[in-house]
DNA sequence: CCCTCACTTTGTACGTTGTATAGAGTACCG
DNA sequence: CGGTACTCTATACAACGTACAAAGTGAGGG
C-alpha cells in the first residue's frame, strides 16, 4: 500500500503528461478496444466524491462505482491514487474563480482578493486543506494560480524572492485559517455532540480537576473568549483578524504606502 | 473503524480522568489481577513510536509490541486510538521546555520565544503537525501551555479577546511553517529522489509543455527563488521571514512600542 | 478476410488497519 | 473458599490500495 496523503510518487514523465493532457495529444489509433472513459471524467468524479465526503470518502472503489466501472479499471487512466490527487489539485486550481483586480488597485485590495479567493476555494473543496503538498504538481492549474497571485505583489517595490515569500506567507495564513474552520465543522458533523453539549459534559468534571489559581490567565482569557463568541471559536473573526495582521505585516516591507494605511510599529 | 486523525471521540468523563490522572487517584484495590503497565507507559511508547516513524508508524499493534503485550491489552488502559492521541498531545505539551522571559523583557522577545518553543516542539515531534485538533483535550499540558503563552501577550494593552486572537494567529503561523518544513523532509526521505534529481527529471518535459510567455511572472519569480536558495524551498528563511511579518503585524495593535518600553496595565 | 496481439476491463487475492467479541486466567472480598 | 470483577489473549471483520492473471475486444498486417 502506498503512503496516504502524500503526492506525486510515480513516474514524473507520466504524471506530467497527464497534467498537461489535452485532446490533441491522444495518439488516435490504439490497438485494443476504445476506452470508455476519460481522465477528465475520472478526475471529476474523484473531486465530486471528495467534495461531498472528504478524503475519507475518496476511495478508488467509490470513484469506480460512481463511474459504473470496476475499481481496477481506473488504473488504466491513472497510475495510482497519489497521482489522482495531483490531478485533482491541479484541476481545481485551474478552474477556481479569479478576481481581476487592475494593477492600479490598492495593494491591500489586491492581496485581500487573493486571500478571499483561496479561502473560498478551501471552503468549496475541504479536502484541499487535508492534502500534503510539498513539490506541488507542476500542471497548468498550479502555474496559472501562481502567475495570477504573484500579480497582486507586482509593482510594489519588492524583489522577486520577497514576492514569493510574501505570497507563501499569505497562502499559509489562509490555509491554517481554513483548516481550523473546516476541522471545527467536521467535529460538529461527526461528533453528535454540539459545542454546547460538549462543554456541558466537560465543565463539571473540569471544575474538579482545574485549579483556577494555577491558571489565572488561562481562565480569565478563556472565559472572555468564550463569552465574546458564543462558543469556542469564531472562524470569521479569526480570518478577519489574521488577514489584517498579515496585511499590516506586509506593509512594513512596502516602501510607499499611501493614505488609509495603518502605522507600523518599531 | 474510527475516523483517522480526529481526536476526542469517546466518553468525555473517562478522557478527562485520564488526562488529569495522577498516582493518587488510583483506587488502590481492584478485583482482578494487578495491571502490568501504566497509562504513562502506553503514552510514552506511543510518543516514541510516533517520533520515530510518524503517525503512520503509530498503530495499536506496534505500541503493543513495544510494550510486550498483545494489541487488545491496550484497550484496558485507553479507550481507543483517538483518546491515546489526546493523551500524547497533552503529554508532550506538558513536558515541553518553556523559556522563562521576565515580564520586563521586550514583547517581541517574549513572543519570539513562544514561537521558537513551538517550532522546536514540532521538529521534535513531527506527528504533532499532522494532527487535527479542534476541541483540544483540556488536560494539564494544554492548560499549562496556554497559560504560559498568554503571558507573552500580558501587559501590552491588549484586551483579553485580542490576546487570545494574537496567540492563535502566532501559533497558526508556526504550525504552517513547521508543517511545510516537515513535509519537505518527509518527501525527501520517502521519495528516493532528491530535490535536484526531481527537478532534473521534470525539467526537460516541463520545457516542452510550459510556455514562458504564458507565465511570465511565474517563470521570473520561480527562477529567482530557485537560485536564491539552492533548491525549492528554505524552511529557515520561510520561518524567519514569516515571524518578522507576524511581529510587525501584531505591532500595529500594540499602543506604545518604544525601545525598552515598560509594560502598561490595561 | 481473418488471425494476431496490443490494449481494456474484470475477478480474485494479499497484507494492513482499528477494534468488537468471546473466552481464559487471576486474585481480592465476603 | 467460592463468586465475581477484572486483565489479558485469540480470533474475526470490514475497508483500504493495488498486484496479478485471465477474459474480452477490435484494428492492423498478411
Amino acid at each position: 500500500m502506498a503512503k496516504e496523503r502524500s503526492s506525486g510518487a510515480g513516474d514524473p514523465a507520466r504524471t506530467l503528461e497527464l497534467l498537461w493532457r489535452d485532446g490533441a495529444t491522444v495518439p488516435a489509433s490504439r490497438r485494443g478496444p476504445r476506452q470508455g472513459l476519460t481522465v477528465d471524467a475520472v478526475v471529476e468524479a474523484a473531486v465530486g466524491l471528495a467534495d461531498e465526503g472528504g478524503l475519507d470518502a475518496l476511495t478508488m472503489r467509490a470513484v469506480a462505482q460512481r463511474l459504473g466501472v470496476t475499481p481496477m479499471t481506473l488504473y488504466t487512466y491513472v497510475p495510482g491514487k497519489a497521482e489522482l490527487l495531483d490531478l485533482m489539485l491541479d484541476a481545481v486550481f485551474l478552474k477556481m474563480p479569479r478576481t481581476a483586480s487592475g494593477v492600479d488597485a490598492p495593494w491591500r485590495e489586491r492581496v485581500t482578493a487573493v486571500a478571499d479567493e483561496n479561502r473560498a476555494l478551501y471552503l468549496r473543496h475541504p479536502w484541499l486543506a487535508e492534502l500534503r503538498v510539498h513539490r506541488p504538481p507542476l500542471g497548468p492549474g498550479v502555474m496559472t494560480k501562481y502567475e495570477h497571485e504573484l500579480g497582486a505583489f507586482e509593482g510594489l517595490g519588492l524583489d522577486d524572492v520577497t514576492m514569493d515569500s510574501a505570497l507563501t506567507h499569505l497562502l499559509g495564513f489562509v490555509q491554517v485559517a481554513a483548516r481550523t474552520e473546516l476541522d471545527a465543522r467536521a467535529v460538529d458533523r461527526e461528533s453528535a455532540l454540539s459545542d454546547e453539549e460538549w462543554w456541558a459534559a466537560h465543565e463539571p468534571l473540569l471544575e474538579r480537576m482545574f485549579d483556577a489559581e494555577r491558571f489565572p490567565l488561562a481562565s480569565r482569557v478563556g472565559e472572555a473568549s468564550a463569552v465574546a463568541y458564543q462558543g469556542l471559536y469564531s472562524p470569521d473573526h479569526a480570518y478577519a483578524f489574521g488577514l489584517a495582521r498579515v496585511l499590516d505585516g506586509l506593509a512594513a516591507l512596502i516602501p510607499a504606502d499611501p493614505p488609509g494605511s495603518v502605522p507600523q510599529g518599531q
